[in-house]
Order: C-alpha cells, then sequence, then structure tokens
DNA sequence: AATGCACCCAACCGCGCATCG
DNA sequence: CCGATGCGCGGTTGGGTGCAT
C-alpha cells in the first residue's frame, strides 16, 4: 500500500508555468496569504495545478526577492564550505544565502560547484602521487564513483574573510562554526586516539570554547577540506586538525597546509601522520587539537 | 547548415516529519 | 495513542539551449 497521492493526478496541470497562472498565484498570495494550506490553494484561486507545484512555484520564483544566477565568489565558499561540512542539506545552505532558494542551490552545485571541486580535488591529489583506492559501492553521499570525466576547469576559491562583527549571516568562519555546533557539532581539545576512544565513545565533550571557535581558521576550508572521491570507505566521523571546522559526514580529507604539508585522514585516524609537522602547522602547540562532531548517528 | 552532444535549470516525485483530530 | 493529512526537503527528470563537429 503506497501514500495516497496529494492531488489528482489526472487533473492537474504539469510543466512550465503560464504569465497568468504566475499573476493569479501572486496576485492571491500577496493579498491573502497562502492559507496555510497549499493543497487547497489552487481550487480557490481556480489554478489547475498541484498544492505542492504552487508552492514550489511560490518559494523559488514568484515570492520577494529572489536572486537567481550571478553566484559571488563569496557565494560559492559558503556554499562550498557548508556542503562540505553538513552535507547537502540545501534548505540550511540556502537560509545563509539571502535571497537564493535551495533548489537553485541544489542546481547550482550539481552543475558547476561539484564540478569545479572536483576538478581541484583531482589535481591536487594527482601531484601528490598518492595511489588512490576506489571506493567501495554504495560509499557515501557526495561523489559519484566511475571513471572520472575529464578535469573541468579549477574553482578559484579566496579564503572568506574573517569579520568578527558579522552575526546577522553566514558569512564567515566563526559563523560557520556556530552553524555546526547548532546542528549537534562538538569541539574538543582531546585526541580520540590518544585517549583510546572512537569519536562515538565520547557522548559528552567538554563545554564548547567560545573564545577559540572565534578565531581565524588556517587557510582557506576548501583547502584543507576537499573531500575525497575514491579514498576508504567513508568514516563515521569528522575528525580534522585544529580548524574547529567539522562536519557531521565529513568523509575522508586532504588537508593542505600553507607550507604545502598534507595530511590525509586515514594518516592521522592510522596514526601515520608526521605529528611534528602537524604540530609546526599548527602553531607549535604541543597537543594537536582535534575538532569532533557527534551529531551523526 | 545540420546534427549530435553536453549542459542548465525548472519542475516533478516520493519520502520523512510534524501536526491535528 | 494512532491514523490521516499537509508540509518541507532532497533526489531526479526532461525540455530547452548553446556549442562543437
Amino acid at each position: 500500500m503506497g501514500r495516497a497521492p496529494c492531488c489528482d493526478k489526472a487533473n492537474v496541470k504539469k510543466g512550465p508555468w503560464s504569465p497568468e497562472e504566475d499573476a493569479k498565484l501572486k496576485s492571491y498570495i500577496d493579498s491573502h496569504g497562502t492559507g496555510g494550506n497549499w493543497i487547497a490553494l489552487p481550487q480557490k484561486i481556480g489554478l489547475k495545478r498541484c498544492g505542492k507545484s504552487c508552492r514550489l512555484r511560490w518559494l523559488n520564483y514568484l515570492r520577494p526577492n529572489i536572486k537567481h544566477g550571478g553566484f559571488s565568489e563569496e557565494e560559492d565558499n559558503i556554499i562550498c564550505s557548508l556542503y562540505i561540512s553538513i552535507g547537502s542539506r540545501w534548505s540550511i545552505i540556502a537560509a545563509q544565502l539571502p535571497g537564493r532558494t535551495d533548489n537553485d542551490i541544489k542546481n547550482y552545485w550539481n552543475t558547476r560547484l561539484k564540478k569545479k571541486l572536483l576538478g581541484k580535488q583531482r589535481k591536487e591529489k594527482s601531484s601528490r602521487g598518492k595511489q588512490t583506492v576506489p571506493r567501495s559501492s554504495g560509499g557515501g553521499p557526495y561523489f559519484q564513483t566511475g571513471p572520472p570525466p575529464p578535469p573541468p576547469p579549477l574553482l578559484s576559491l579566496q579564503p572568506i574573510p574573517y569579520s568578527s562583527g558579522e552575526e546577522a549571516r553566514f558569512n564567515n568562519h566563526a559563523s560557520i562554526r556556530r552553524l555546526l555546533m547548532k546542528l549537534g557539532g562538538r569541539f574538543s581539545s582531546q585526541d580520540p586516539n590518544n585517549s583510546g576512544l572512537t569519536p562515538d565513545d565520547h557522548p559528552h565533550y567538554p563545554a564548547v570554547d567560545e573564545e577559540a571557535l572565534l578565531q581565524p581558521m588556517y587557510g582557506d576550508p576548501i583547502d584543507q577540506l576537499i573531500a575525497s572521491s575514491d579514498q576508504t570507505p567513508m568514516p563515521d566521523v569528522a575528525v580534522l586538525p585544529h580548524s574547529g571546522l567539522v562536519g557531521a559526514e565529513v568523509s575522508c580529507g586532504v588537508y593542505e597546509n600553507p607550507q604545502g604539508l598534507e595530511f590525509f585522514y586515514d594518516d592521522l585516524v592510522n596514526g601515520s601522520v608526521d605529528w611534528g609537522e602537524m604540530n609546526q602547522w599548527i602553531g607549535g602547540q604541543n597537543e594537536v587539537p582535534w575538532s569532533i562532531i557527534n551529531g551523526h548517528s
């Protein structure tokens, strides 16, 4: 038994919206609002459309202050950072970009950003010369498996400038981190490998150090956090050095610091990383701070 | 100029979740 | 508590368009 259809499929119009339909819908909502019931709305105004279709049309095109196309480099950075951190939660990503819709961002990611990012990633990995291992099937949500396409143009990403005063929007690393915390992230100075525990064994992390979170990150998060499409199977939890930018579903990654040293997620986890180099990278501290997220089942 | 191909994007589909009676 | 209903979301599709051959 399947779910009942939301409308009578035989009696609703599908396909592109006409200007007349747009005008009807916009005019009604402008003067009456949605009435809290999208399903009933098209009948009220005499549209042969599914309520869900009306809702989509309104949210993506007709409502005020919608922007289309022309994504700025800053928006690219935010989308990439968030996608790498929280995955394909387009509505959350869209909420941080005023005037953008989740559908628009999703399309933009699928058609352009993903390819650019993959191109960048491939170049970095091939220059490193490390043999890659095909990922197991069904491994994760981020990148397709299979033969690599021809390298697309590289994405030119600039670091997001740190701004301590920006609170309302999501355009700096501190606010990115705050959002990730809100989504269930935790930050810890403990190294789970040293403690002999897996991140899943840490139900409670120390209190969040807000001051530390407000420190600028090291370099461009995209450079630090390029998820690998054909590394080992997806680990359960992201563990990133120092930066504090973490995600529930960030997979194995390649981290490159300003000095050109690279660390692979599996190297970190397996303990084969050169901690001296890592400590130099992160500022000569005695211990490598780990950032762990546990908002992940 | 014609054809094929790749890309883009608006729209649809189905599922999970929240709410309500 | 439970089933019905509606909403919101992410994945996918298919038509339009531009470019390469």
